[in-house]
RNA sequence: GGGCGAUUAGCUCAGCUGGUUUAGAGCGUCUGUCUUACAAACAGAGGGUCUGCGGUUCGAAUCCGUAAUCGCCCACCA
């Protein structure tokens, strides 16, 4: 009789609906008169699989776009990529070294077509799959960080920097990645605690019996020793002045010298300087005005300066020294000891700080606006608590080190001329004209110039995003950046603050005049059920599509949000996601209950139903403004609550049941017309969180236009509320609740009807929904209550339900005793408290008023259940 | 070594500028029920004194101090 199954199954609509979505282009968005609402969506690496992180994120975005495309804002998700340096150029070396290909062996234009057919193959896959989400982007709007578009932004860029003297080239003390073979910012390494030891070693002092002891974790660095240094406070040290010291096994002198940089109680008190191969050992070089020997290749092996060890890895070369130095019992002992040891974020190398030719950008005159910004809420964080961390890093800012030696990226537009010197300019031709111009030489050529074979770092890209995506900074007249720029929200992880959202901002200032987004909205973490990040070395993380696949993708969708707070990490666990598959079985089950009604026009609206229809209606309205304050709040996982409550338990639990006809019989028009108002309703509230269902339920409700859609209905005005009919209604619930809890107890069937008496002031307005809910067979008032039946209090009420035998006096005793020491207990603490003076005369009024009406509610009470005691004889 | 945040029912969390019944929600648990939308369900029940200690106050989960535990970020002790 029903064509709906029983169950949902979302695999059967969900592809349907996006298909639809996209057919007529209900996802892209134009300028129009309407207020703009933008988000740009953090772009995925083109090397990244789908992970939870992306759910979480691409869902809360999703939300975010078709609740305000519903508030009726002209909506813009734009989607795109991120071509990640470091980790396309690794995959993509590996993949050619899997086919017995260098990548010195073929010529860089090679290499990039090898990349850039990667990035094709592979690159999209994460967008594609968040269109299993549901993700409404404008697809049409679709960029890459190196398209045409964002490449020229980006040279563009970097032109007005380095104009402005803002960039700068120069040799500095760098982290130095062995395996990517090169630098990265301070950003990109992390830092991680290793056990690891602390090696005493024997320096002995020229031309004496006498030797020192140096502590360090790294003793294969003594290859480039190039003194030693003590604290000039140091005592015992006091006697080693203008000496000098062997550097062990090197066999090489180095003078000893004397800075208070040292910690006189840190190991010996006695460091070892190695300029070339620590940031704090180059500064005493600097200053000391030391020579820097460097040891290490690129790639970490040993480099001609260290002598017998050449071509030995950097950590085989620490085991073999430690072994000589051994047996030239020059090892004065071994301590463990647990550091910290940089990581490079990509390839997890153990990071080389090296000295080389780098490129920067000046921080400082671009972080001062956009510290700013967030200082004075121009942009605002949630949570708020991110303000802290950002504060912190942007007034300790140091210059960011935008040079990568890869092929993979923007290359950097600076020309190096033939006698020396470099220009920099952001085409071929322009940087011909102006090497001619900075040489005096016009008979210069291109193939005279030599363009720098770097890249730039990626973030030198993402930085951009919220303005290279609308074309802001080749055309910023162009009416898609007046329009959706500056944006309106950010999702993001917090961490990337310090890659991507701090310097977008610095950007955004910098290039657009203007903030980038108003509000960053700051995801948390998810982690598995015991707490651990998920991750793909750890092997705990669900795959997305399986889950999708499994729950739905509003099944997902609903699990991700119920537990994702802003800021707070999630502990994802499938049973979140059952949650929210349930949800959408319940959703589908009462569609499938009002489609099955018949309806009778004529039919005679029961007072029952009337009085639903009036507080579902004023229900909905709290429900409503409920929800529009916690979005407003970004508080996501507590609207789609609200949401979730009212449908399941206001509308479903206690709506439909109400209005629900007896079996057989029609429901009569008006009813059923302000039901599928209310469904319409409710549908459209979900909608944002599960648009899936939604859609489906939506156009089975009503016949729809062919290019109708709820993405696109508007979200109806809050109705009023009925302050006194909720109350009612509450009051109401708790007596049904008190007839079940009867019928529980002494095992009545819930369809044998019962009667029920009250005794006490009686709002009897309601008694039509008491009858059906209670299923009552009358309703009385009584002057005595029946000593022969079971009772309960509502508020001071009495209702009691006759039932002759089946009553047990001390049963009933017992409850009722129960109930007087607690509401004792109760006014015993209020009375304390309006019999202190100080009270009374200190607190406001109306806290005094309130703790009075709570005495007068609880002796009203009170007294209620002595006279029911009574009554029981007691 | 600095800084930030957290600690509320079995779990995940609300509880904002102290007073709204001797603390709320969802899930889970327990007990009934296959009641003609839904067992992915229905009905009912139990469960915390708010990490410890001290303080401010007429009044504190809520403010202050302190201790403990956990987490995150930053930092050049080899």
């Amino acid at each position: 009789m029903n064509e709906l199954a029983p169950k949902y199954n979302p695999a059967e609509v969900e592809d349907k609906w996006y298909a639809y979505w996209m057919e007529h282009n209900l996802f892209h968005s134009e300028p129009d008169d309407r207020e703009p609402y933008t988000i740009v969506i953090p772009p995925p690496n083109v090397t990244g699989v789908l992970h939870m992180g992306h759910m979480l994120n691409n869902t809360i975005q999703d939300i975010l776009v078709r609740r305000a495309r519903m508030t009726g804002k002209n909506a813009c998700w734009v989607p795109g990529t991120d071509h990640a340096a470091i980790s396309t150029e690794a995959k993509v070396v590996a993949k050619l070294a899997a086919e017995g290909i260098d990548k010195h062996s073929i010529s860089r234009e090679e290499f990039l077509k090898h990349a850039w057919d990667w990035t094709d193959k592979y690159g999209g896959m994460i967008l594609k799959q968040l269109r299993k989400l549901g993700a409404s982007c404008d697809w049409e709007r679709t960029a890459f960080t190196m398209d045409e578009t964002r490449s020229r932004s980006v040279i563009r860029v970097f032109c007005h920097l380095f104009e402005k003297g803002l960039i700068y080239r120069g040799v500095r003390m760098v982290n130095w990645d062995p395996q990517a073979l090169t630098a990265l910012s301070d950003e990109e390494v992390i830092y991680k605690e290793e056990r690891s030891h602390l090696f005493h070693l024997k320096y002995m002092v020229e031309g004496e019996d006498r030797y020192i002891v140096v502590a360090t974790t790294r003793p294969e660095t003594i290859l480039g020793d190039t003194a030693v240094c003590v604290n000039p406070a140091d005592e015992r040290y006091s006697w080693l002045r203008g000496k000098r010291v062997i550097v062990p096994l090197v066999g090489r002198s180095v003078p000893v010298i004397m800075d208070d940089y040292v910690e006189m109680d840190f190991g010996t008190g006695c460091l070892k300087v190695t300029p070339a191969h620590d940031v704090n050992d180059y500064m005493l070089g600097e200053k000391y005005n030391l020579p820097s020997i460097d040891i290490f290749n690129d790639n970490g092996t040993i480099s001609e300066a260290g002598g017998m060890y050449v071509g030995m890895d950097r950590f085989d070369v620490r085991r073999q020294i430690m072994e000589d130095l051994k047996a030239a019992r020059l090892v004065e002992k071994v301590e463990d000891y647990v550091n910290k040891v940089g990581h490079s974020e990509r390839t997890d190398a153990v990071i080389e700080p090296k000295l080389s030719m780098q490129w920067f950008v000046k921080m400082e005159s671009l972080a001062r606006p956009a510290l700013a910004a967030v200082e004075e809420g121009d942009i605002n964080f949630v949570p708020a608590k991110f303000r802290n961390t950002y504060r912190h890093w942007m007034t300790n800012i140091k210059d960011w080190c935008i040079s990568r030696q890869l092929w993979w990226g923007h290359r950097i537009p600076a020309w190096f001329l033939p006698e020396g010197g470099y220009v920099v300019a952001e085409n071929e031709q322009e940087a011909l004209l102006k090497a001619i111009g900075k040489t005096g030489n016009a008979s210069l050529t291109l193939a005279d110039l030599r363009q720098d074979p770097d890249c730039l770092d990626t973030w030198f890209s993402s930085w951009l995003w919220p303005i290279s995506l609308f074309n802001g900074i080749l055309e910023p007249e162009n009416s898609d950046f007046r329009y959706y720029y500056p944006t309106s929200d950010l999702v993001t992880g917090p961490d990337i603050i310090f890659f991507w959202v701090a310097r977008m901002i610095m950007a955004g200032y910098e290039f657009a005049g203007d903030k980038p987004f108003k509000n960053v909205y700051f995801t948390g973490i998810v982690r598995d059920k015991i707490g651990r990040k998920m991750s793909k070395s750890l092997g705990n993380s669900p795959d997305p599509l399986e889950l999708i696949e499994k729950f739905g993708a509003d099944g997902v969708r609903m699990g991700l949000m119920l537990a994702a707070p802003a800021g707070h990490d999630i502990m994802y666990d499938d049973s979140l996601c059952e949650q929210g598959r349930n949800f959408c079985n319940k959703i589908w089950n009462s569609f499938r209950l009002l489609k099955g009604w018949d309806v009778d026009e004529h039919a005679v609206c029961p007072e029952s139903s009337r009085l639903a229809v009036e507080w579902f209606e004023s229900s909905l309205g709290r429900a409503m403004a409920e929800m529009e304050d916690l979005m407003g709040k970004f508080r996501i996982s507590e609207a789609l609550m609200t949401v979730y409550r009212l449908f399941w338990d206001e509308f479903s639990s206690w709506y439909l049941e109400v209005i629900k006809p007896a079996y057989g019989t029609p429901i009569d028009g008006v009813t059923f017309k302000a039901t599928l108002g209310f469904f319409d309703t409710l549908l459209r509230l979900l909608h944002p969180f599960m648009p899936f269902i939604t859609e489906e339920l939506w156009q089975h409700l009503a016949e729809r236009a062919e290019d109708e859609s709820i993405m696109n209905a508007r979200l109806p005005e809050i109705p009023n509320m009925n302050e006194s009919l909720i109350a009612g209604f509450d009051h109401l619930k708790e007596v049904v609740a008190g007839i079940r809890t009867v019928r529980k107890q002494k095992q009545i069937k819930q369809h044998e009807p019962l009667s029920l008496e009250i005794k006490g002031a009686h709002d009897d307005s309601l008694d039509a929904v008491l009858v059906k809910m209670g299923n009552l067979s009358s309703v009385s008032i009584v002057e005595e209550k029946n000593p022969a039946a079971a009772a309960f209090i509502v508020g001071a009420v009495e209702y009691s339900v006759p039932l002759k035998d089946k009553i047990n006096v001390e049963e009933e005793t017992a409850k009722l005793r129960k109930d007087l020491d607690y509401y004792t207990g109760f006014l015993a603490g209020v009375e304390k408290k309006l019999s202190n003076e100080r009270f009374v005369s200190n607190a406001p009024e109306a806290v005094v008023a309130m703790e009075r009406k709570k005495k007068s509610d609880a002796e009203e009470k009170l007294a209620t259940i002595r006279a029911a005691l009574a009554a029981l004889g007691q």
